[in-house]
DNA sequence: GAATTAATGTTTACAGCGTAAACATAGTAC
DNA sequence: GTACTATGTTTACGCTGTAAACATTAATTC
């Protein structure tokens, strides 16, 4: 084996993310990282000041993945406008990507990095994902200025990562009967929603951009 | 100073609330709230089997106090109509609270507890602040039935989560110049958000309502 | 009311964590 | 080739959650 890696700080970043997603970004440990990719546990500091800026490099990963996943709907090489089902394809994109990357999701806005204006690139990549989401709204429907499609990009925003969140909460609440008997009514009315999810979605974010 | 303290079990939960709520509950020991409790540090498993219990009664405390900022605006005591005035204080109340209690809303909503059902008295009280948030939206409008009620209110739900979820990215982004030299529009409109929030939320909470 | 038991404290101990410091090896510039 | 820099390893430290053994007080039994 070489002493030298040769490109230990992507490698650190993809079992970095592997690991993440497998288990949690609270049950994962610099020294689990530094086993899975075969050096010893001070190695990444080479390349990372503290098991924060790793983290923050994973979550600019998963912001570059999720604007791609975005992008691929609505379709970067053109300027026309979009339909409401492409609009529509688009949000689930961002749903689809935060449930299936729950636990990346978790990094990119969860409380694990305190400022992202000490990670540069993860602030980039940030704002990079929230210009794709902007452009899906710019495309599909005409507004007065750009300060107006900000503002509905937000709302929109808001509703789709708060989705994010209630999905994590059906998940610990499951349907288990309470205490005194009865049944969750959030957990049936969220499951509801996600086995209509395309109806729910139209609904809500046209009546979000009309508001 | 008496051997046995008497209420060490609620004094635990206090202390654990307000150096959460000052530090972060990733920034917290058990350690430290046993100090801070003026207790040794293995003190607190004569009550709680982990941190994390520890923690379940920190959030479970939260959902009340959430709870009962919603139920002093829509006054439990009656049964007729709210105004919509009324409807959006409500939800203001929501964001209130998430935002000035930020890292005990945390440890309700994120992470940290793993599964509700282990600890029957949070999933009791996450679910009765539930109910709350419906009975606002109940008291507003008259609709055709429960699970009418149920998926509006999982969508305003959503959108206030997502909406607390925001806020902090909004810090943690701030309005720094990024590399391009071009400012951060989506802090511009979360800014613009909250300065008129309640034409803000008026706009979106009656959209979402009649989606 | 004394003896027993249960509840609730303390002390000690351990393995895993993030990370600092000292050292070793490999690649690069002159 | 020699010096320098980059990138690896080894060792060490204080902090963490928590298990185990022990101490003290409160409650229960007779």
């Amino acid at each position: 084996m070489k002493y030298h890696h040769g490109n230990l700080r992507s490698e650190l970043i993809r079992c970095a993310c592997t690991l993440c997603e497998e288990h949690g970004h609270d049950k994962i440990s610099l020294r689990g990282i530094a086993k899975e990719a075969n050096v010893s546990q001070t190695a990444p500091y080479r390349h990372f000041e503290t098991k924060e800026s790793l983290l923050a490099a994973v979550a600019a990963h998963g912001f570059v993945e999720m604007q791609k996943s975005i992008d691929k709907i609505i379709d970067l090489s053109k300027t026309n406008k979009i339909s409401k089902k492409t609009l529509i394809d688009a949000m689930l994109a961002y749903l689809d990507f935060a449930i299936s990357n729950n636990n990346i999701y978790e990094v990119m806005f969860g409380t694990v990095i305190k400022d992202f204006r000490n990670f540069p690139d993860l602030h980039d990549a940030a704002l990079e994902a929230y210009s794709s989401l902007k452009l899906s709204i710019k495309r599909y429907i005409k507004l007065k200025n750009d300060q107006e499609y900000d503002e509905k990009c937000v709302k929109i925003w808001a509703f789709l990562h708060g989705l994010v969140g209630l999905n994590k909460i059906e998940q610990k609440l499951e349907d288990a009967p309470t205490t005194d008997g009865s049944y969750d009514m959030p957990i049936d009315a969220l499951r509801a929603a996600k086995n209509n999810l395309v109806p729910f979605m139209n609904s809500s974010i046209d009546a979000l951009i009309k508001s």
